[in-house]
DNA sequence: AGCAAAGGCTACCCATGAGTAGGTAAGCGG
DNA sequence: CCGCTTACCTACTCATGGGTAGCCTTTGCT
């Protein structure tokens, strides 16, 4: 059979549903991310997907249902990147520091995951606004962990206890406010945000000015 | 005329145009920061405002010039209980501390508002999330000035001023992601809220640790 | 009194967009 | 070559909600 392409560009060929769910779930996240939940319509979507609007109704249900799949996607592959990148048996700042790290390379990598979780997730009330605050939650204690864990290797009793939760949230804020404005500055690697929040959380600008700096232990200086 | 109380239960008496407004606005930021822009319906604003709909718009126009409008008298508002706060004649951590509590209190007094202008605003593409990240922008550049300042009359050089604008960043996040923490957590004085976060940014965790603690000058000891 | 202006409302129009009915065509076992 | 399933589409329905036309009512001025 020579010369049959015939079929004027090749248009959307026939694909197993896996593949068109992937698609239509990229599309989702990118339509989401950039509009907001309500703002995003599904005609768009399927548009960005290249796909019609039905399909995205028999593959992954009603506006809200995808909704909640594209944010259990995203959510999960945030998670597991920091995940990979923690090795649990390091003192508590370097278990941060690599917690920062993997935390900025995904922000970078996949900012419109990013945008959909921390801005967009929110603005829907209901289910998902707790999903995610709780998400949040879990993250913010883990870091608490962390904090108390140093506080009372190092001699610090109820005291710390008592403000770890809130020095959590603050420093779980202050790592997300960074790589929102890192998105602005990509020029920026993830190790020098992670060295900056470090220094500023670890030592306080009352050491920063008299010269100190943290440092993530005298290894390679890997760039990534 | 004794005896004159007839009129049912005093119903929606006549009010001056500028009372109205109050009422409609203070609706709107109320419905906004709930539901966020596109599902506020301006029919629930009328509602909770107490007025018919038309008003809402022969009184402050469209819904997308309500919301330019609530948005601009919270930002407005906020703003103003800041700089009541801050003495600019004060060394720097002192003048970081004032505008903190200030703003924990605002925070605490005016949920709403903080809820419209921090989560709801960015969610709204175009002019609004540009006018936000603006004004969170100059809050940056602020605190960043403050910093740098700090940095230079301690004698630190270039590298303050380096990532000066990266560390407002997170202390900007830092302070708004506590005062959505706070929000959860009345019973945590703005007093507290700002020496939390001036310990963890101005001593870092290692002085923490150790014992040393941040204080706003022996003064009084005064928790509103 | 009379009348204009300001305050206020009910009842409607209509664009947008979520969700669907019902059909076409391509692969595949028989 | 026949039918059955899977992939896929066009073209609709219909509720929601932004925005308005037109009317009534009170107040205040002459």
């Amino acid at each position: 059979m020579p010369d049959e392409d015939q079929r004027p560009p090749e248009r959307a060929r026939r694909l197993p549903r896996a593949v068109r769910e992937r698609q239509i779930l990229d599309a989702a996240v990118r339509v989401f991310s950039r509009h907001g939940y309500h703002a995003a319509s599904m005609d768009e979507i399927s548009d960005v997907a290249g796909v019609s609007k039905p399909m995205i109704y028999t593959y992954l249900g009603s506006k809200e249902d995808l909704f909640g799949k594209s944010i259990q996607r995203e959510a999960t592959r945030l998670l597991e990147a920091i995940q990979a990148g923690v090795q649990p048996d390091l003192p508590p700042d370097m278990q941060l520091w690599h917690g920062l790290r993997s935390f900025y390379r995904f922000v970078a990598e996949y900012r419109e995951s990013w945008t959909v979780l921390h801005r967009q997730a929110l603005t829907v009330g209901g289910t998902f606004a707790a999903e995610i605050t709780a998400m949040r939650g879990r993250a913010i204690e883990l870091v608490a962990a962390l904090v108390v864990s140093a506080g009372t290797r190092k001699g610090l009793g109820e005291q710390a206890e008592f403000s770890g939760a809130g020095l959590a949230a603050a420093l779980v804020g202050a790592a997300e406010s960074l790589a929102d404005w890192a998105l602005d500055h990509p020029e920026i690697s993830d190790g020098v945000l992670a060295s900056w929040l470090m220094n500023l959380v670890w030592l306080g600008f009352n050491d920063l000015v008299e010269g100190e700096v943290w440092k993530p232990l005298p290894e390679m200086n890997s760039e990534s």
